[in-house]
DNA sequence: ACTTGTGAAACTTTTCACAGCG
DNA sequence: CGCTGTGAAAAGTTTCACAAGT
């Protein structure tokens, strides 16, 4: 019944995190030209392993030929359509502090299927202003035309995030990106997704620091040794 | 023989990823005074469950008190010397764009380890300038001091982005930010991470979708349909 | 001949539940 | 008694390898 062309819910979240790159890649395939792929020239393109790919595609349906390929705009069209990329959601982006701008002003998100539709800030100097073609405006003119499906994005110092994600969620806001470095409450049924600028950086610094090991003692190192207030912390 | 108080090489990467997090949970609590902690309540602020915190905490030694808790200086001090925060990195900015401005602005760099010293863009108009206190510079006068240690932060647009990497390489960096929304190769040993903001969007997408297909159909959606040029793909 | 789609195996990560210790 | 640390079970993810289809 429910078995129609495509996959029964639950597809893997980690096949759900992949989707957005195959698209990618898909898009970059059509723009030269290519009308079919095998899985081996997608898995390349897109940092991945074949057989990988295969088994992730398999849950989206069977779209692929055997002993061809895969047809690179049907295949783009299905994952769009998985992704409810169909429609084009609308984004608030909330706090306009210098993320907030670079955010304001990325192109990315409108070849992709997302419109930026407004730009929210508390500051009464920023209220009112106008930041990439939009006019800034304040959360409880926000509250007052809330449309269904809207996505958050908190852009806003840490202190501020939690209240913003609160009234978020009043208006009807189930999808959230958090770019603040801290940790959210949502009820069940809302989707947060953070993207920490430092966390991804410490990780970073994890594999630096132990791939360094493998070489030697640490005397080449030029990333400067913290010699600062450490000593109240030993004494 | 390598029974020192650590884990022995071979933490999980899952893991890893969420010392971070820990980490800042724990500088919020010291912040606050306290000074002991149970592995309920760090998990509490942290956004995970006890039992991965303690299984997560049990990688790197024993450092908790049966019947107490952890003590939130200590285990601080255990989680940054891990993940290698005892020394500053430097880090190297590539590509001034609305993005790579952020980046360079922002101080939640400077307080979790991380020292932003070097901006490179290849715009004539952009090098020679300051930015946040640091003059710009290009590619070429970056690989005649290359730092052991140095992360690369990659805030380019796509089209640059892999070449950008390649020089990172062949100077000597092996762990890399990437912002731009391409795939990087690089060989083994060097390390990417990337962020999508695109991405995190269409992730979101997925789960919006399909958490309005529970409640039935998508009619009020105020995401506004694409009613363009997909004529041409149904007829 | 060639490439997909997929069971089964291997591996990773999370969760459970309780022994062990302060 | 309370909370950590951890084996063992469960769940999730990746890889293998080949049968099935064109």
């Amino acid at each position: 019944m429910t078995d129609a062309p495509a996959a029964r819910r639950g597809i893997p979240g980690a096949t759900v995190a992949r989707l957005p790159v195959y698209l990618r890649a898909l898009a970059g395939l059509a723009a030269t030209g290519v009308d079919t792929v095998s899985s081996e020239e997608l898995a390349e393109a897109a940092g991945v392993r074949s057989a990988k790919l295969r088994k992730d595609l398999s849950y989206l349906g069977s779209y692929g030929v055997r002993g061809v390929g895969y047809d690179v705009v049907r295949l783009r069209e299905e994952i769009a359509r998985e992704l409810g990329l169909q429609y084009d959601w609308s984004v608030a982006i909330i706090g306009m502090g210098n993320l907030g701008h670079a955010l304001a002003a990325y192109s990315g998100f409108a070849t992709r299927g997302f419109r930026v539709t407004w730009l929210v800030d508390e500051d009464p100097n920023l209220v009112g202003s106008r930041i990439a073609g939009l006019t800034v405006i304040d959360m409880d003119a926000l509250a007052t035309q809330p449309p269904a499906g809207l996505i958050g994005v908190i852009a806003t110092p840490p202190t501020a995030a939690q209240s913003v994600a609160d009234r978020l969620v009043e208006m009807g806001v189930h999808s959230i990106l958090n770019f603040a470095p801290c940790v959210l409450a949502v009820p069940d049924g809302v989707e947060v997704r953070k993207v920490d600028l430092a966390t991804e950086l410490q990780i970073l610094a994890f594999h630096e620091q132990h791939a360094r090991a493998e070489l030697g003692p640490l005397a080449d190192l030029a990333a400067v040794e913290v010699a600062d207030a450490r000593q109240e912390a030993t004494s």
